[in-house]
DNA sequence: GTAATAGTGTCTTTCAGACAGTATGAC
DNA sequence: GTCATACTGTCTGAAAGACACTATTAC
């Protein structure tokens, strides 16, 4: 029942979402190509170099941008054909894994390769920043454009058999229309509801039928290379996430720090507003951080500072921040 | 900041981790070589076949065994040198990605190839079946031998600057030491500690230092070819996780079943016992499924059958049966 | 004093976990 | 009736979500 056989070269290629949080802007490192286009930072696997794919990764990224990585996961493998390259074009196949990583490090930007620079994540998808409320691109551009994609039934009989839901049901799922709930998870569901409906400016860029004009496209996040703006969609589904069941949030945070600015930072990633009393109560009940005994002098009332309390990856089962629908 | 070379021929293996319930056993199809051992259904990917990975895996599955999959999830791609392969035979390298697929039939035993079989899950894995309080083999096999391990802090040096936390504590947070809770989702980091201690067959078989002989090592379940028992380990714990927060057991069960069933399954699944009325509250507030209007007729009072209500996708964020501590 | 930010105290609702019971069939 | 399995009613305590209030600094 093994089988095994070679018929075209295949590259492997290692895509990262790096991401860093500046007060209350979550970052990505972004690379800019020649042609002045997004990506994100990409490096080949040659097995002979390195001895698993996430030394691989760090190898690379360390070696491009000067960034020592701290936290690391990896997030899904893409192989579809005509990814990257024209098709018959004779290149190698590209099967591309993609990376979330967490560093602490977003500020020395000179050091940074002219190339590379970090950018505010919401610039790519700003209809994921709910923090100051509903925002307005969702109900004056994105709703009323995907009501009419929703409402083109000759277009959804052709994807019926592929897709259980229906696109009412799917815009309904995505974006809690009818006063369901908004669920900041779902960050690659819309992003893929956005590519079909033909809104984004990959999807015509990949000559998707049906794709609005890419000047309007632009209204809809900034683009990027290939199916990069697709990794990081699943970096910030994958990293909201996260923060609920393990502290990866101190991955982010300096070694001390208050408690205002922990929530910021987890307000910027889960791009929603928390209320502040029950935040402060989660975080004490969870016991994951420890007072440091000195406090900032910034204006207003000093606040005391904190450090995460490494202890308690051994103590509980799965700790984290375990935000609920408000905090 | 983009580059690209081909140094190395580089091959891509498609492992699944294919799994089924009968009754309140969990099996998961094995393939056996003709050597006599044990491994996942695995085939090579071909980019010229087939356009996705998912599309490559469903077929090189149909036609080995004559299973149509239902459910599949991409689990995690690794390509660690050594694997598979002695170092320096000249082979391609193998970077081998694992799949979780779940499927119905668990029945047709006769209508699979003579190589392949439905296998109980906890043959491979038996310290992970808490159904019947805490299994024998933990208390009598594996923690004596733990602590002994752990215990050694010449080798935990060795280690240190790999791993974050000491070799107590992660016998704690694997096995929950002192008292503390049984992670039932934990599956991979309990069989990576038994690799690392030397406990399981595959560690000796890899040249591990410290590895037990490979007969007392059979007591640590059956032995999997390559890295699949890994990749079986991650499929067990990612579905006993995805099991909480989406309605992927339905994936398992008939089209209509009784709620003592659909426990039974949860059980099998997550290997832990349920309290039966929070079982049944927790089906019935979350709206998952709906009578059919019939019963069964075994001995004992007749059970209502039910069915599946697909309606969920579209209304709950993410619904799924989000069991706790007991259920 | 005022502006600004930090940090409680406590009420209400929901829901997980556990108790012990009753119901309906085959024999 | 007995045995076996299906099903339910309700208590308790712990959190989630929300309310409004007090505290300490700079100016």
């Amino acid at each position: 029942m093994n089988e095994r056989q070679i018929e075209t070269p295949i590259e492997i290629g290692l895509a990262a979402a790096i991401v860093a949080v500046e007060g209350d802007t979550p970052q990505i490192l972004v690379a800019r190509s020649e042609g002045g286009d997004d990506g994100l930072p990409y490096g080949s696997f040659d097995p002979l170099s390195h001895r698993t794919l996430e030394i691989a990764l760090r190898a690379f990224v360390a070696d491009q941008s000067g960034l020592s990585l701290g936290y690391v996961e990896q997030l899904y493998t893409f192989a579809d054909r005509g990814r990257h390259a024209r098709p018959n074009d004779g290149a190698p196949h590209v099967v591309s894994i993609g990376y979330l990583a967490l560093t602490r490090v977003a500020l020395k930007t000179d050091e940074l390769p002219k190339s590379a620079s970090f950018q505010p994540w919401y610039r790519f998808f700003p209809w994921e920043d709910w923090r100051g409320g509903r925002p307005s691109i969702v109900d004056r551009e994105i709703l009323p454009r995907l009501n009419a994609w929703a409402a083109d039934t000759e277009g959804e009989k052709a994807e019926a058999r592929l897709r259980p839901l229906s696109r009412v049901e799917r815009l309904r799922f995505c974006f809690g229309t009818d006063s369901g709930p908004w669920d900041e998870e779902k960050v690659l569901d819309r992003y893929e509801l956005l590519y079909e409906a033909g809104l984004v400016f990959e999807a015509g860029r990949d000559g998707r039928s049906g794709a609005i004009d890419a000047a309007s496209a632009r209204r809809f996040g900034e683009p990027m290379l290939h199916d990069h703006r697709r990794i990081l969609a699943t970096a910030m589904g994958r990293l909201r996430a996260k923060l609920k069941y393990r502290p990866v949030v101190f991955e982010l945070m300096p070694p001390s720090f208050t408690l205002t600015a922990l929530q910021r930072t987890v307000e910027a990633i889960s791009g929603r507003h928390l209320h502040k009393q029950n935040f402060r109560r989660l975080v004490e009940t969870t016991a994951l951080v420890e007072p440091t005994g000195s406090r900032t002098t910034t204006r207003g009332r000093p606040a005391a500072l904190f450090r995460f309390r490494r202890d308690v990856l051994q103590e509980r089962p799965a700790p984290g921040l375990r935000v609920g629908k408000r905090g």
